[in-house]
RNA sequence: GCGAGUAUCGUCCAACGGCUAGGACAGCGGUUUGUGGUACCGUUAAUGAGGGUUCGAUUCCCUCUACUCGCCCCA
Protein backbone atom coordinates (compact mmCIF):
# COMPACT_ATOMS: atom_id res chain seq x y z
CA UNK A 1 0.00 0.00 0.00
CA UNK A 2 1.54 3.29 -1.09
CA UNK A 3 2.03 5.86 1.58
CA UNK A 4 -0.05 8.97 1.41
CA UNK A 5 1.72 12.23 0.82
CA UNK A 6 0.83 13.20 4.32
CA UNK A 7 2.63 10.23 5.79
CA UNK A 8 5.68 11.01 3.73
CA UNK A 9 5.53 14.49 5.08
CA UNK A 10 4.69 16.27 1.85
CA UNK A 11 2.94 19.54 2.14
CA UNK A 12 1.94 19.99 -1.48
CA UNK A 13 -1.40 18.26 -0.96
CA UNK A 14 -2.39 20.44 1.97
CA UNK A 15 -5.47 22.37 1.23
CA UNK A 16 -5.05 26.06 1.93
CA UNK A 17 -6.68 26.99 5.17
CA UNK A 18 -10.20 28.27 4.76
CA UNK A 19 -10.70 31.40 6.79
CA UNK A 20 -13.90 32.16 8.58
CA UNK A 21 -15.10 35.27 10.27
CA UNK A 22 -14.46 35.32 13.99
CA UNK A 23 -17.00 33.99 16.38
CA UNK A 24 -19.80 36.47 16.94
CA UNK A 25 -18.66 38.58 14.00
CA UNK A 26 -20.62 38.42 10.81
CA UNK A 27 -20.70 39.66 7.29
CA UNK A 28 -23.67 41.71 6.33
CA UNK A 29 -24.21 40.50 2.80
CA UNK A 30 -25.72 42.44 -0.10
CA UNK A 31 -29.09 40.73 0.37
CA UNK A 32 -29.52 42.26 3.82
CA UNK A 33 -28.60 45.76 2.79
CA UNK A 34 -32.18 46.78 2.09
CA UNK A 35 -32.91 46.37 5.77
CA UNK A 36 -29.79 48.16 6.91
CA UNK A 37 -30.32 51.02 4.51
CA UNK A 38 -33.90 51.38 5.57
CA UNK A 39 -33.03 51.49 9.27
CA UNK A 40 -30.06 53.79 8.85
CA UNK A 41 -31.92 56.19 6.56
CA UNK A 42 -34.87 56.39 8.91
CA UNK A 43 -32.58 56.88 11.90
CA UNK A 44 -30.64 59.64 10.22
CA UNK A 45 -33.79 61.38 9.15
CA UNK A 46 -35.54 61.37 12.48
CA UNK A 47 -32.43 62.35 14.44
CA UNK A 48 -31.84 65.25 12.09
CA UNK A 49 -35.48 66.28 12.20
CA UNK A 50 -35.24 66.55 15.96
CA UNK A 51 -32.09 68.65 15.54
CA UNK A 52 -29.56 66.14 16.73
CA UNK A 53 -26.15 66.38 15.06
CA UNK A 54 -24.23 63.39 13.84
CA UNK A 55 -20.96 62.44 15.43
CA UNK A 56 -18.51 59.75 14.37
CA UNK A 57 -16.30 58.39 17.09
CA UNK A 58 -13.24 56.14 17.13
CA UNK A 59 -13.74 52.46 17.81
CA UNK A 60 -10.80 52.28 20.16
CA UNK A 61 -10.47 54.11 23.46
CA UNK A 62 -8.43 53.93 26.61
CA UNK A 63 -9.64 51.04 28.68
CA UNK A 64 -10.05 53.28 31.70
CA UNK A 65 -12.77 55.33 30.06
CA UNK A 66 -15.12 52.37 30.15
CA UNK A 67 -13.99 51.07 33.51
CA UNK A 68 -14.86 54.43 35.03
CA UNK A 69 -18.13 55.02 33.23
CA UNK A 70 -19.76 51.67 32.67
CA UNK A 71 -18.43 50.59 36.00
CA UNK A 72 -16.19 47.87 37.41
CA UNK A 73 -18.35 45.09 38.65
CA UNK A 74 -20.59 45.14 35.60
CA UNK A 75 -20.32 42.17 33.29
CA UNK A 76 -19.46 44.44 30.40
CA UNK A 77 -16.31 45.69 32.05
CA UNK A 78 -15.40 42.57 33.97
CA UNK A 79 -15.59 40.00 31.22
CA UNK A 80 -16.91 41.31 27.95
CA UNK A 81 -14.46 43.90 26.74
CA UNK A 82 -12.08 43.44 23.85
CA UNK A 83 -9.08 44.92 25.60
CA UNK A 84 -5.43 44.71 24.75
CA UNK A 85 -2.17 46.55 25.16
CA UNK A 86 -1.23 48.38 22.00
CA UNK A 87 2.34 48.60 20.63
CA UNK A 88 2.96 51.82 22.54
CA UNK A 89 2.01 50.07 25.75
CA UNK A 90 -1.36 51.72 26.24
CA UNK A 91 -4.27 49.71 27.55
CA UNK A 92 -6.98 50.08 24.94
CA UNK A 93 -10.48 48.68 24.41
CA UNK A 94 -12.82 48.30 21.49
CA UNK A 95 -15.80 50.34 22.59
CA UNK A 96 -18.54 48.23 24.20
CA UNK A 97 -20.91 51.20 24.02
CA UNK A 98 -20.74 54.82 22.99
CA UNK A 99 -22.23 56.92 25.77
CA UNK A 100 -18.94 57.16 27.62
CA UNK A 101 -17.12 58.31 24.53
CA UNK A 102 -19.76 60.86 23.65
CA UNK A 103 -19.27 62.31 27.11
CA UNK A 104 -15.50 62.17 26.64
CA UNK A 105 -15.94 64.10 23.39
CA UNK A 106 -18.22 66.63 25.02
CA UNK A 107 -15.62 67.35 27.65
CA UNK A 108 -12.56 67.15 25.40
CA UNK A 109 -13.94 69.59 22.86
CA UNK A 110 -15.34 72.03 25.35
CA UNK A 111 -18.91 71.57 24.21
CA UNK A 112 -20.13 73.12 27.41
CA UNK A 113 -19.53 76.40 25.57
CA UNK A 114 -22.20 75.54 23.04
CA UNK A 115 -25.89 76.13 23.55
CA UNK A 116 -27.12 73.45 25.94
CA UNK A 117 -28.18 70.76 25.65
CA UNK A 118 -25.72 69.47 23.08
CA UNK A 119 -27.66 66.91 21.08
CA UNK A 120 -25.70 64.25 19.26
CA UNK A 121 -26.43 61.01 17.47
CA UNK A 122 -24.25 58.17 16.24
CA UNK A 123 -24.60 54.99 14.24
CA UNK A 124 -21.85 52.45 14.44
CA UNK A 125 -20.48 49.15 15.68
CA UNK A 126 -19.87 48.21 19.31
CA UNK A 127 -17.92 45.24 20.61
CA UNK A 128 -18.61 42.89 23.49
CA UNK A 129 -17.04 39.52 24.04
CA UNK A 130 -20.25 37.84 25.03
CA UNK A 131 -21.59 34.48 24.02
CA UNK A 132 -23.36 34.84 20.66
CA UNK A 133 -27.08 34.20 20.72
CA UNK A 134 -30.22 35.28 18.95
CA UNK A 135 -29.87 39.01 18.33
CA UNK A 136 -26.58 39.11 20.13
CA UNK A 137 -23.23 39.38 18.44
CA UNK A 138 -19.74 40.35 19.46
CA UNK A 139 -19.79 43.15 16.97
CA UNK A 140 -23.18 44.77 16.84
CA UNK A 141 -24.48 48.10 15.67
CA UNK A 142 -26.17 50.78 17.64
CA UNK A 143 -28.01 53.92 16.79
CA UNK A 144 -27.73 56.26 19.73
CA UNK A 145 -28.87 59.66 20.87
CA UNK A 146 -27.33 61.73 23.62
CA UNK A 147 -28.43 65.11 24.96
CA UNK A 148 -25.93 66.58 27.36
CA UNK A 149 -26.42 69.68 29.47
CA UNK A 150 -30.09 69.83 30.33
CA UNK A 151 -32.02 68.36 33.22
CA UNK A 152 -35.39 69.25 31.73
CA UNK A 153 -37.64 66.19 31.75
CA UNK A 154 -38.83 67.14 28.31
CA UNK A 155 -35.45 66.01 27.01
CA UNK A 156 -36.10 62.58 28.51
CA UNK A 157 -39.44 62.51 26.79
CA UNK A 158 -38.07 63.71 23.50
CA UNK A 159 -35.49 60.98 23.31
CA UNK A 160 -38.06 58.33 24.14
CA UNK A 161 -40.38 59.80 21.54
CA UNK A 162 -37.70 59.64 18.87
CA UNK A 163 -36.94 56.00 19.60
CA UNK A 164 -40.58 55.08 19.62
CA UNK A 165 -41.42 56.93 16.44
CA UNK A 166 -38.43 55.54 14.60
CA UNK A 167 -39.45 51.98 15.36
CA UNK A 168 -43.01 52.79 14.50
CA UNK A 169 -41.96 54.24 11.17
CA UNK A 170 -40.03 51.09 10.44
CA UNK A 171 -43.30 49.25 10.77
CA UNK A 172 -42.71 47.69 14.17
CA UNK A 173 -45.21 47.08 16.88
CA UNK A 174 -43.44 47.96 20.12
CA UNK A 175 -43.99 48.87 23.74
CA UNK A 176 -42.14 51.45 25.79
CA UNK A 177 -41.43 50.40 29.34
CA UNK A 178 -40.43 53.09 31.72
CA UNK A 179 -39.36 53.57 35.30
CA UNK A 180 -37.38 55.95 37.46
CA UNK A 181 -34.49 54.80 39.58
CA UNK A 182 -33.96 58.15 41.25
CA UNK A 183 -30.75 59.76 42.32
CA UNK A 184 -27.86 57.65 43.59
CA UNK A 185 -28.65 58.85 47.13
CA UNK A 186 -32.30 57.87 47.13
CA UNK A 187 -31.42 54.65 45.41
CA UNK A 188 -28.97 53.70 48.14
CA UNK A 189 -31.69 53.79 50.75
CA UNK A 190 -34.00 51.85 48.55
CA UNK A 191 -31.45 49.15 47.88
CA UNK A 192 -30.94 48.65 51.61
CA UNK A 193 -34.64 48.23 52.00
CA UNK A 194 -34.82 45.86 49.07
CA UNK A 195 -32.00 43.72 50.39
CA UNK A 196 -33.53 43.40 53.81
CA UNK A 197 -36.85 42.48 52.24
CA UNK A 198 -35.40 39.68 50.17
CA UNK A 199 -33.17 38.47 52.98
CA UNK A 200 -36.24 37.20 54.80
CA UNK A 201 -36.83 34.87 51.91
CA UNK A 202 -33.25 33.98 51.32
CA UNK A 203 -33.98 30.31 51.63
CA UNK A 204 -36.45 30.39 48.76
CA UNK A 205 -34.10 32.10 46.36
CA UNK A 206 -32.24 30.32 43.58
CA UNK A 207 -28.47 30.31 43.52
CA UNK A 208 -28.32 32.99 40.85
CA UNK A 209 -30.63 35.22 42.81
CA UNK A 210 -28.63 34.74 45.99
CA UNK A 211 -25.63 35.97 44.09
CA UNK A 212 -27.62 38.91 42.82
CA UNK A 213 -28.66 39.76 46.33
CA UNK A 214 -25.00 40.14 47.17
CA UNK A 215 -23.68 41.69 44.02
CA UNK A 216 -26.42 43.62 42.31
CA UNK A 217 -29.67 43.63 44.29
CA UNK A 218 -31.53 45.77 41.76
CA UNK A 219 -31.21 42.92 39.30
CA UNK A 220 -33.48 40.84 41.49
CA UNK A 221 -36.29 42.93 40.15
CA UNK A 222 -35.99 41.71 36.60
CA UNK A 223 -34.95 38.19 37.51
CA UNK A 224 -36.62 35.50 35.48
CA UNK A 225 -36.29 32.80 38.15
CA UNK A 226 -39.70 31.33 38.88
CA UNK A 227 -39.32 31.26 42.68
CA UNK A 228 -38.95 34.98 42.89
CA UNK A 229 -41.94 36.08 40.85
CA UNK A 230 -44.38 36.05 43.77
CA UNK A 231 -41.92 37.67 46.11
CA UNK A 232 -41.41 40.51 43.71
CA UNK A 233 -45.03 41.55 43.90
CA UNK A 234 -44.74 42.58 47.54
CA UNK A 235 -41.21 43.88 47.31
CA UNK A 236 -40.68 47.54 48.06
CA UNK A 237 -40.98 49.61 44.91
CA UNK A 238 -38.44 52.19 44.00
CA UNK A 239 -41.08 54.76 43.11
CA UNK A 240 -41.93 55.02 46.79
CA UNK A 241 -38.35 55.88 47.62
CA UNK A 242 -37.76 58.56 45.05
CA UNK A 243 -36.72 61.99 46.22
CA UNK A 244 -39.15 64.79 45.41
CA UNK A 245 -37.35 66.10 42.35
CA UNK A 246 -36.99 62.68 40.81
CA UNK A 247 -40.64 62.01 41.43
CA UNK A 248 -41.80 65.30 39.95
CA UNK A 249 -39.54 64.93 36.94
CA UNK A 250 -40.76 61.42 36.37
CA UNK A 251 -44.38 62.62 36.42
CA UNK A 252 -43.50 65.27 33.89
CA UNK A 253 -41.87 62.78 31.56
CA UNK A 254 -45.02 60.70 31.66
CA UNK A 255 -47.17 63.73 30.97
CA UNK A 256 -45.08 64.63 27.95
CA UNK A 257 -45.36 61.10 26.65
CA UNK A 258 -49.13 61.26 27.08
CA UNK A 259 -49.19 64.52 25.20
CA UNK A 260 -47.12 63.04 22.37
CA UNK A 261 -49.41 60.01 22.37
CA UNK A 262 -46.57 57.60 22.98
CA UNK A 263 -48.02 54.58 24.73
CA UNK A 264 -45.96 53.29 27.65
CA UNK A 265 -46.10 50.80 30.46
CA UNK A 266 -44.87 51.64 33.92
CA UNK A 267 -42.54 48.87 34.89
CA UNK A 268 -41.43 49.13 38.52
CA UNK A 269 -39.06 46.21 37.92
CA UNK A 270 -37.15 47.91 35.15
CA UNK A 271 -33.56 48.60 36.13
CA UNK A 272 -30.63 49.06 33.85
CA UNK A 273 -27.30 47.38 34.08
CA UNK A 274 -24.91 50.23 33.60
CA UNK A 275 -23.64 52.08 36.64
CA UNK A 276 -24.18 55.54 35.35
CA UNK A 277 -27.95 55.60 35.05
CA UNK A 278 -30.13 57.79 37.24
CA UNK A 279 -33.75 58.90 37.29
CA UNK A 280 -35.56 58.06 34.07
CA UNK A 281 -34.81 54.67 32.57
CA UNK A 282 -36.67 53.01 29.72
CA UNK A 283 -36.61 50.11 27.33
CA UNK A 284 -38.43 49.36 24.14
CA UNK A 285 -39.49 45.81 23.46
CA UNK A 286 -41.19 44.31 20.43
CA UNK A 287 -44.73 43.08 20.89
CA UNK A 288 -44.50 39.44 20.09
CA UNK A 289 -47.72 37.98 18.89
CA UNK A 290 -48.11 35.48 21.65
CA UNK A 291 -49.55 32.20 20.64
CA UNK A 292 -51.42 30.43 23.32
CA UNK A 293 -48.63 28.50 24.95
CA UNK A 294 -48.28 26.97 28.38
CA UNK A 295 -48.85 29.56 31.06
CA UNK A 296 -45.25 29.20 32.12
CA UNK A 297 -43.99 30.14 28.71
CA UNK A 298 -45.89 33.37 28.70
CA UNK A 299 -43.26 35.73 30.00
CA UNK A 300 -40.70 34.58 27.53
CA UNK A 301 -37.50 36.54 27.53
CA UNK A 302 -38.05 39.49 25.30
CA UNK A 303 -35.01 41.06 23.86
CA UNK A 304 -35.10 44.78 24.23
CA UNK A 305 -34.63 46.59 20.95
CA UNK A 306 -33.05 49.36 22.87
CA UNK A 307 -33.17 51.50 25.91
CA UNK A 308 -31.62 54.29 27.77
CA UNK A 309 -32.03 56.77 30.48
CA UNK A 310 -30.63 59.69 32.33
CA UNK A 311 -27.01 59.76 33.46
CA UNK A 312 -26.68 62.95 35.39
CA UNK A 313 -23.50 61.96 37.17
CA UNK A 314 -21.43 60.74 34.28
CA UNK A 315 -20.06 64.01 32.92
CA UNK A 316 -18.71 64.96 36.30
CA UNK A 317 -17.42 61.46 36.91
CA UNK A 318 -15.35 61.71 33.73
CA UNK A 319 -13.89 65.05 34.66
CA UNK A 320 -16.42 67.45 33.18
CA UNK A 321 -18.12 70.33 34.89
CA UNK A 322 -19.84 69.46 38.11
CA UNK A 323 -23.54 68.77 37.89
CA UNK A 324 -23.81 68.50 34.11
CA UNK A 325 -26.93 66.45 33.46
CA UNK A 326 -27.47 64.20 30.44
CA UNK A 327 -29.90 61.82 28.85
CA UNK A 328 -29.40 59.22 26.18
CA UNK A 329 -30.59 56.07 24.46
CA UNK A 330 -29.33 53.39 22.15
CA UNK A 331 -31.12 51.02 19.80
CA UNK A 332 -29.68 47.73 18.57
CA UNK A 333 -29.78 47.59 14.79
CA UNK A 334 -29.52 43.81 14.50
CA UNK A 335 -32.41 43.42 16.88
CA UNK A 336 -34.51 45.91 15.00
CA UNK A 337 -33.89 44.05 11.76
CA UNK A 338 -34.63 40.75 13.45
CA UNK A 339 -37.91 42.18 14.70
CA UNK A 340 -38.72 43.55 11.26
CA UNK A 341 -38.25 40.09 9.83
CA UNK A 342 -40.20 38.46 12.66
CA UNK A 343 -43.07 40.91 12.29
CA UNK A 344 -42.85 40.54 8.52
CA UNK A 345 -42.50 44.20 7.78
CA UNK A 346 -42.95 44.54 4.03
CA UNK A 347 -39.79 45.62 2.31
CA UNK A 348 -38.88 46.13 -1.31
CA UNK A 349 -36.08 43.71 -2.01
CA UNK A 350 -35.81 44.20 -5.76
CA UNK A 351 -33.11 46.42 -7.04
CA UNK A 352 -34.78 49.19 -8.99
CA UNK A 353 -33.68 49.28 -12.56
CA UNK A 354 -35.18 50.92 -15.62
CA UNK A 355 -32.86 50.09 -18.46
CA UNK A 356 -30.55 47.20 -19.23
CA UNK A 357 -27.76 47.60 -21.70
CA UNK A 358 -26.80 44.63 -23.88
CA UNK A 359 -23.75 44.59 -26.12
CA UNK A 360 -22.48 42.23 -28.77
CA UNK A 361 -18.92 42.17 -29.96
CA UNK A 362 -15.88 44.18 -29.12
CA UNK A 363 -16.83 47.36 -30.99
CA UNK A 364 -20.22 47.44 -29.30
CA UNK A 365 -18.61 46.90 -25.96
CA UNK A 366 -16.32 49.86 -26.45
CA UNK A 367 -19.07 52.11 -27.73
CA UNK A 368 -21.26 50.81 -24.94
CA UNK A 369 -19.10 52.36 -22.28
CA UNK A 370 -20.09 55.82 -23.42
CA UNK A 371 -23.73 54.91 -24.04
CA UNK A 372 -23.94 53.50 -20.52
CA UNK A 373 -22.37 56.64 -19.10
CA UNK A 374 -24.87 58.85 -20.92
CA UNK A 375 -27.73 57.00 -19.28
CA UNK A 376 -26.07 57.05 -15.91
CA UNK A 377 -25.43 60.78 -15.97
CA UNK A 378 -29.01 61.34 -17.14
CA UNK A 379 -30.02 59.76 -13.85
CA UNK A 380 -31.44 56.55 -15.33
CA UNK A 381 -30.45 53.44 -13.42
CA UNK A 382 -29.00 51.18 -16.03
CA UNK A 383 -27.91 47.61 -15.65
CA UNK A 384 -25.17 46.06 -17.73
CA UNK A 385 -23.17 42.90 -18.21
CA UNK A 386 -20.13 43.99 -20.12
CA UNK A 387 -18.46 40.80 -19.06
CA UNK A 388 -20.96 38.61 -20.87
CA UNK A 389 -20.93 37.57 -24.49
CA UNK A 390 -24.25 36.08 -25.46
CA UNK A 391 -27.28 38.23 -26.00
CA UNK A 392 -29.50 35.55 -24.59
CA UNK A 393 -27.76 35.70 -21.25
CA UNK A 394 -27.91 39.46 -21.19
CA UNK A 395 -31.62 39.52 -21.91
CA UNK A 396 -32.16 36.94 -19.21
CA UNK A 397 -30.46 39.25 -16.76
CA UNK A 398 -32.51 42.18 -17.98
CA UNK A 399 -35.57 40.11 -17.35
CA UNK A 400 -34.52 39.01 -13.89
CA UNK A 401 -33.75 42.59 -12.94
CA UNK A 402 -37.19 43.60 -14.22
CA UNK A 403 -35.84 46.22 -16.57
CA UNK A 404 -38.54 47.99 -18.48
CA UNK A 405 -36.36 48.57 -21.48
CA UNK A 406 -33.38 46.76 -22.95
CA UNK A 407 -30.89 48.46 -25.22
CA UNK A 408 -29.18 46.28 -27.79
CA UNK A 409 -26.01 47.38 -29.45
CA UNK A 410 -24.29 45.09 -31.96
CA UNK A 411 -21.64 45.42 -34.65
CA UNK A 412 -24.14 46.54 -37.23
CA UNK A 413 -25.64 49.23 -35.04
CA UNK A 414 -22.23 50.60 -34.16
CA UNK A 415 -21.48 51.00 -37.86
CA UNK A 416 -24.85 52.59 -38.57
CA UNK A 417 -24.74 54.86 -35.54
CA UNK A 418 -27.97 53.32 -34.27
CA UNK A 419 -29.14 51.26 -31.30
CA UNK A 420 -32.11 48.98 -30.66
CA UNK A 421 -34.63 49.78 -27.99
CA UNK A 422 -36.55 46.72 -26.86
CA UNK A 423 -39.64 47.04 -24.73
CA UNK A 424 -39.27 44.19 -22.27
CA UNK A 425 -42.94 43.72 -21.72
CA UNK A 426 -44.22 43.62 -25.29
CA UNK A 427 -41.01 42.60 -26.99
CA UNK A 428 -41.46 45.39 -29.52
CA UNK A 429 -38.21 46.72 -30.91
CA UNK A 430 -37.29 50.01 -32.44
CA UNK A 431 -34.08 51.08 -34.13
CA UNK A 432 -33.11 54.63 -33.29
CA UNK A 433 -30.28 57.07 -33.70
CA UNK A 434 -27.81 56.37 -30.91
CA UNK A 435 -27.43 60.10 -30.31
CA UNK A 436 -31.10 60.42 -29.43
CA UNK A 437 -31.52 57.21 -27.50
CA UNK A 438 -31.36 58.73 -24.03
CA UNK A 439 -34.00 61.26 -24.91
CA UNK A 440 -36.31 58.68 -26.47
CA UNK A 441 -35.98 56.22 -23.60
CA UNK A 442 -36.55 59.01 -21.11
CA UNK A 443 -39.80 59.79 -22.89
CA UNK A 444 -40.87 56.15 -22.88
CA UNK A 445 -40.16 55.74 -19.19
CA UNK A 446 -41.88 58.97 -18.36
CA UNK A 447 -45.05 57.93 -20.18
C1' G B 1 -18.72 31.52 32.32
C1' C B 2 -22.92 27.36 32.38
C1' G B 3 -26.59 24.10 29.74
C1' A B 4 -29.01 21.78 25.32
C1' G B 5 -29.10 20.81 20.10
C1' U B 6 -26.77 20.86 15.22
C1' A B 7 -22.61 20.36 11.54
C1' U B 8 -22.89 16.91 3.81
C1' C B 9 -21.89 21.20 -2.79
C1' G B 10 -23.05 28.57 -2.83
C1' U B 11 -28.39 27.34 -0.77
C1' C B 12 -32.11 23.62 0.72
C1' C B 13 -32.39 18.46 1.39
C1' A B 14 -30.87 12.76 0.57
C1' A B 15 -27.49 8.38 1.44
C1' C B 16 -29.10 0.50 6.79
C1' G B 17 -21.83 0.87 9.00
C1' G B 18 -20.68 -1.04 2.36
C1' C B 19 -20.89 0.35 -4.83
C1' U B 20 -18.14 6.40 -8.18
C1' A B 21 -21.67 10.55 -1.57
C1' G B 22 -27.41 11.61 -4.81
C1' G B 23 -31.16 15.37 -6.01
C1' A B 24 -33.35 20.27 -6.36
C1' C B 25 -32.36 25.41 -6.78
C1' A B 26 -28.48 28.84 -7.87
C1' G B 27 -23.82 29.39 -10.92
C1' C B 28 -21.11 28.58 -15.43
C1' G B 29 -21.27 26.76 -20.67
C1' G B 30 -24.20 25.09 -24.69
C1' U B 31 -28.89 23.83 -28.02
C1' U B 32 -26.05 27.02 -36.34
C1' U B 33 -20.71 33.28 -32.15
C1' G B 34 -27.84 38.62 -32.70
C1' U B 35 -33.15 38.14 -28.81
C1' G B 36 -35.60 37.12 -22.15
C1' G B 37 -40.13 35.43 -19.24
C1' U B 38 -40.21 28.62 -20.85
C1' A B 39 -37.69 23.62 -22.38
C1' C B 40 -33.48 20.39 -23.18
C1' C B 41 -28.14 19.00 -22.72
C1' G B 42 -23.52 19.53 -20.36
C1' U B 43 -20.59 21.23 -16.24
C1' U B 44 -18.47 23.30 -11.52
C1' A B 45 -19.02 22.09 -6.39
C1' A B 46 -19.53 19.17 -0.18
C1' U B 47 -19.00 15.04 4.38
C1' G B 48 -15.99 21.47 9.80
C1' A B 49 -10.80 19.68 12.09
C1' G B 50 -8.21 15.83 14.65
C1' G B 51 -8.20 11.15 16.93
C1' G B 52 -10.61 6.23 17.99
C1' U B 53 -13.81 1.59 17.07
C1' U B 54 -14.23 -1.39 12.41
C1' C B 55 -12.25 -5.42 6.94
C1' G B 56 -14.80 -0.83 5.85
C1' A B 57 -17.28 5.46 9.01
C1' U B 58 -21.11 10.84 6.08
C1' U B 59 -23.23 7.20 9.56
C1' C B 60 -20.91 4.80 16.06
C1' C B 61 -17.46 6.99 20.21
C1' C B 62 -14.04 11.01 22.08
C1' U B 63 -11.65 15.93 21.68
C1' C B 64 -11.60 20.58 19.37
C1' U B 65 -13.97 24.36 16.43
C1' A B 66 -18.16 26.76 14.61
C1' C B 67 -23.38 27.54 14.34
C1' U B 68 -28.36 27.60 16.69
C1' C B 69 -31.30 28.02 21.11
C1' G B 70 -31.51 29.00 26.38
C1' C B 71 -29.14 30.85 31.29
C1' C B 72 -26.04 34.87 32.84
C1' C B 73 -25.75 39.71 30.84
C1' C B 74 -27.18 43.15 27.50
C1' A B 75 -28.45 46.23 22.31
Amino acid sequence: MPKTKKEIGGIDDKKPKVYKSLRGFRDILPDSQVYWDKVEDAARKIATDYSFDRIRLPYLEQTQLFERSVGKGTDIVDKEMFSFVDPSNTKVTLRPEATAQVVRTYIEHGMLNKPQPVKLWYFGPMFRHDRPQAGRYRQFWQFGLEAIGSNEPIIDAQIIIICFRLLKELGLDVTVQINSIGTPESRRDYIMELVSYFKQFRRQLSETDKKRLQKNPLRLLDSKEPEIQELKVDAPQIVDWLDDTSKQDFMKVLEYLDEAEVPYELNPFLVRGLDYYSKTVFEIIPNVTREVVNENEEEKSQNALGGGGRYDGLVEMLGGREGTPAMGAALGIERIILAMKAQEVPINKQREIDVFFCQLGEAARRKGLSVFEQFRSAGITTGEAFGKGSLKTQLEMADKLKAKVALILGQKEVLDGTIIIRDMESGAQEIVDVKKVVEIVQKQLGG
